[in-house]
DNA sequence: CACGTCGACACGTCTAGACAAGTCATCTGG
DNA sequence: CCAGATGACTTGTCTAGACGTGTCGACGTG
């Protein structure tokens, strides 16, 4: 009965039949699909070709699927929006949160900056910098793995050497400003692409999901103070706001 | 021979000596993998073990399918950026590259604003409005999807309407001066997921390659002109630079 | 020499069936 | 009442084979 394989593929129509009812409603949030058996059952298909439609949209992030349970649609997480204003001195690091759900793990290490690292502060390489990661959390979720570089000769004796988590939850700009040092510009580079294993499991990333991954720069009239170069955010619960004013 | 399924699955066995191959420069970048045939006399598989072996590796980005061609390793490809000068008066769409190299599909249509999108724009569901959407190539690389979305008020019987694709690569700022209507500022929002089955076939993705998904805001003087409320871009050749003033 | 046909070979799609292994509710024996 | 066994149901893994469709070089023919 099933023609196979003329024009669209059965296993590419069974996927889109079944993403028009996760995007309906008809299967809502969290909610299992039919089994792999009813699908056969219900497309005249066989069981390959409902895996291999399961799969579709499973790359897609749609679905997710357990061993011994079933496949169920992804359910939503709430999206964390940044916006510009994250950077406004003053500003808490999530700023759209309550402050008591926050919570930071911090470590800090010396190292010398690397040829890459050493471009983009305009130093020598093998300079020292202050090397700080950070895995924040919101709500016992995990929310943004983060790796920033500052150049040690200019945070050498102040607070921001401090290991205590209190300091990393306020602004890059209000840190910097509490030791002196004027934020004039901050420029970031946006990227995506998929988790490596380390990542996905500090993350808690279900499977299909990407991360954005940042490089931010942050200047002090043309001097570069900080390089945070990979800030990772987990793509279904981050989105990031950007103003751009035409000059 | 092939003991089924004890311990490590087979696949994942043939997956894990092919990347042990790739990373040891056995097969380098660009170099066509053992055909399926191959796989299955020389690890006495079945040939549906063999292609989920590659699948895995596929989903990992490592490798690369062509219909009738073989399974490659995965070349690196040159990676755009796309700064806030894209949005500087006068500038082209790609404003790093030759304009040889660009072109654009278009197709326009006049629809009805969704209540999404007339909560954007501040009109009523129904407003009519002229969308666009253009697929972007250049050096023959699709380089991005996108639908846009004007008030059709707006933009009647000017030059936006001519469905030729010349006007389109110049920058979303030149298109509307061009009309007599100043953008003050730019919204852009960004996201990042894994693209459906049609996009990654319009972009030529691979698999295992998530998109940026922007949606953008042109505003003049508070009054939203358009909204593109998909910009999709590979994120395995594209990267966004933006700029930040702190207040 | 240019061009078109053909065939070998590659991956794409699909079937039908088998057994392994995880999950969960229910039944049963202590 | 509780704990463990059972069994139904689910996905995971794997086989063997069929035919469709894209690629590319070899081989003719004009």
């Amino acid at each position: 009965m099933p023609t196979p394989h003329q024009g669209t593929p059965r296993y590419r129509m069974v996927a889109e039949e079944l993403r028009r009812r996760i995007e309906a409603g008809a299967i809502p949030a969290g909610a299992l699909l039919p089994p792999e058996s009813a699908l056969v059952q219900e497309f005249g298909i066989s069981r390959g070709t409902a895996r291999e439609a399961i799969a579709t949209l499973r790359a897609e992030g749609l679905v997710v699927t357990e061993h011994g349970r079933g496949t169920y649609a992804r359910p939503q997480h709430p999206v964390r929006r940044l916006s510009a204003d994250r950077y406004r001195p003053n500003a808490v690091h999530a700023s759209d949160l309550p402050e008591t759900s926050l919570r930071a793990d911090v470590r800090l290490d010396e190292v010398s900056a690397t040829p890459t690292l050493a471009r983009l502060f305009g130093v020598a390489a093998g300079t020292p910098l202050l090397q700080r990661r950070v895995l924040f959390w919101a709500h016992g979720v995990p929310e943004q793995l983060a790796i920033s570089n500052y150049l040690l000769s200019v945070v050498a004796g102040t607070p921001l050497t401090d290991p205590t988590p209190e300091p990393w939850l306020s602004s890059i700009t209000t840190q910097l400003s509490s030791i002196g040092i004027n934020v004039t510009k901050i420029r970031e580079l946006v990227r995506a692409r998929m988790p490596t294993a380390e990542e996905a499991s500090a993350l808690r990333l279900l499977s299909g999901v990407p991360v954005l991954a940042l490089t931010r720069r942050t200047y002090s009239r043309e001097q570069i103070i900080e390089v945070a170069n990979e800030i990772v955010l987990p793509a279904d619960r981050a989105e990031i706001e950007y103003e751009i004013l035409p000059t």
